[in-house]
DNA sequence: GTTGAAATTGATAAGCTGTCTCAAGATAGT
DNA sequence: ACTATCTTGAGACAGCTTATCAATTTCAAC
């Protein structure tokens, strides 16, 4: 719909996201910079990720690109719907939600340990809970917490 | 089992907590202090707390129950098996596991709707992938976000 | 292309939770 | 009761995230 060109910069690919991102700076008198799409588009290439992390990942092609931006940053992806904070330990990641090799998780309360797992059933469900309700889902978060094996003895 | 007595200490009740604190406790070389009958008693009465609520809620108790201590018996807690440590947002809730009134959200990105459910389906399923993987489940967290009817236009 | 108001950035300070330290006090086995 | 050992309380400390603010960048209007 309507007409891209590149511009003078570079632009590998039309994302979808990237259009996502600039309806929602649109919406909110915000302005898109070189650091947004930086962090946007390694964002787009990993599931999930903390702060800190890709503070070093973008190191190497910013090496004056602060925390605090990246924070700031992965705060906006949420609010615009691209990302999905989840705290996790003394840690936040943020979750890519286009990802849909969406995976849940199951947390050992006693060693801490956490195994990702996939269950098209459950989704399956979930979406017959939110029809029922008239909700349309977009994404969800569901964490199972117990012992395992070993801290069971 | 055995023989139990109150002791010259008044004992409220025998609560099932508390057997399973001793038992801990002995297990590992650790003592029954007045600080954590204090903390445990007050706990079980709660479905969630967070450290400093209880803070405050036991001041009147005893003013100088220190903060450290809290902390440290609700880590206690969740090893012996009683409490459920769970990060939400920036602090940590430590959830009563006897307490069963468990419910699960759908929660509408657009204008924050909260609405409770119940599927016994699912929960059945969740055991499933966790018996799968070698864990048994204490509790789980499942939050469906998305938009509800009106928010959809 | 310039201009200028408004948003953004980077560096660092500050804030918030939760843990560690350690001397003083409590507990429990003998 | 005695003593080794654990626990406590108070504050210092540590890790993660946000606030501050001067300098810079964006973008819409010229």
């Amino acid at each position: 719909m309507g007409v891209f060109h590149a511009g003078s910069r570079a632009m590998s690919k039309t994302l979808k996201e990237m259009d996502v991102l600039r309806q929602h700076l649109a919406k909110h008198q915000l302005k898109l910079t070189r650091q947004r799409e930086l962090i946007l588009t390694a964002f787009l290439r990993q599931e999930h990720v903390t702060a800190e992390t890709m503070y070093h990942q973008l190191a190497k092609k910013d090496p004056h690109l602060g925390l605090a931006t990246i924070y700031r940053t992965l705060n906006l992806f949420c609010e615009a719907g691209i990302a999905q904070a989840r705290h996790f330990g003394t840690q936040t990641q943020y979750d890519n939600i286009s990802h849909k090799g969406h995976h849940d998780h199951l947390i050992c309360t006693g060693c801490g340990t956490i195994v990702e797992f996939e269950n098209c059933e459950i989704e399956r469900l979930q979406e017959e809970v939110a029809t029922k309700n008239g909700f349309v889902i977009q994404t969800h978060r569901l964490e199972l917490y117990g012992l395992c094996a070993r801290c069971r003895h």
